[in-house]
DNA sequence: ACATCTATGTCGTAC
DNA sequence: GTACGACGTAGATGT
């Protein structure tokens, strides 16, 4: 990795057009060729960047005060062209390759934990599989009630208006199936927009909201992902 | 801003629970307290990181082979937790105020370029307005055809499924205004996916692909946004 | 502050 | 490789 402050102009060419004044700024250059403009600020997301693979071009600067004017161009022939006035800093870094980030407490967790205790949903709930594959994709869950009948679950971390759309494709989907036919339909989420609350109920969808601690207090390590 | 490459470890506890064991990194302290953790690949994304405005506090490693330790907070009660073994490199520079990035070609340009040429998508098309207001958001372009009916466009520079779903419930709200209906619907976008085509086909929504570039170059300049 | 929508989204994963 | 959904989505914009 290459680590370099300079005072630059940045111009990138792709899916849009986008310029950079000139000003100093941090750039980071990858070893894959990726490279990241950074300014003082603004949380994670570099001002300007290209996506690896890519290539980097190194030319002298055709004006006095250009030191050097780097072009690099990706697969997909977005460029990036960094015009560089001065270089106040540089220095060259050995890295290695990462062992990768450890995640807890994402969606799919919240599947397995409501899998294994159905009767949040209802006394007497059945499960009768997770990612019940349907043509358009797997519905979360699929459950029978106490009394027999087809309940088709969304989970989501938060549910918005899109959540709402997703399930009701699958309900309709299902609703064509006379074997599984009537099938309800249950949007389960740690948090529910007002929005999807609303829309969900006008097309008869129930909402839950799941306490994502008081299911890890009832965990069964058995069942656990991690 | 601080420059280092470190031999690190790094927890993350906050809206899920994340953990990289020990590697060599770079790690990015910005003016604001945000702290980006990057890797030697993976484009600009960082492998962990605490978004401003957050606090940092150093302490001294409690292990032999710790050198110290820092704990990373913000305002929402998020921590990170760095555990540094040993500092590599560490700088300091100075950046300043970053005057900030100009962009073309978004969703906003597109949108005023097909509201100055509207007999793309139809001879003696009227443009009826811009940002035509509904009570669940506005539809992009509200437009009559040469027959005098009322058509709404949804502008997308990708149109995916969920602009179909988008467009389908101002069509269902549009369609109950009497002196509105019947109201067609227009997807048009640069790049259309095959599944929002399929279901925009199903619900007698018609697909328009635009093409930029002719567009900016029917381009009135008086018309112009940037 | 809250809700909604866009993004050069990026990232993983199933097909 | 393409398509699709999740994301610690982040960020902008309007109420």
């Amino acid at each position: 990795m290459r680590f370099l402050v300079a005072r630059c102009r940045v111009d990138y060419v792709g899916r849009l057009t986008a310029h950079l004044p000139e000003a100093t700024r941090a750039i980071m250059v990858k070893a894959d060729g990726s490279v990241l403009i950074h300014a003082d600020g603004g949380s994670y997301k570099p001002l300007n960047w290209m996506s690896p693979p890519c290539a980097i071009r190194v030319s002298p600067g055709e004006a006095d005060d250009d030191v050097e004017v780097w072009t690099v161009e990706n697969k997909a022939g977005e460029t990036l062209v960094i015009t560089i006035h001065e270089i106040l800093h540089s220095s060259e870094h050995e890295l290695g390759v990462d062992p990768g980030l450890v995640k807890d407490g994402v969606e799919a967790h919240l599947q397995a934990l409501l899998a294994a205790q159905v009767e949040r949903l209802g006394e007497g709930w059945r499960l009768l599989r997770r990612e019940w594959p349907t043509a358009i994709g797997p519905v979360d869950l699929m459950c029978r009630d106490a009394s027999g009948l087809a309940v088709a679950v969304e989970i989501k971390r938060r549910a918005e208006i899109d959540g709402v759309e997703q399930l009701t494709r699958y309900l309709d989907l299902l609703n064509r199936d006379p074997l599984l036919a009537p099938v309800r339909g249950i949007l389960a989420a740690q948090e529910i927009k007002p929005q999807a609350r609303v829309l969900a109920q006008d097309r008869g969808i129930e909402c839950v909201v799941l306490d994502y601690d008081a299911m890890r207090g009832h965990d069964d390590p058995a069942t656990r992902l991690f």
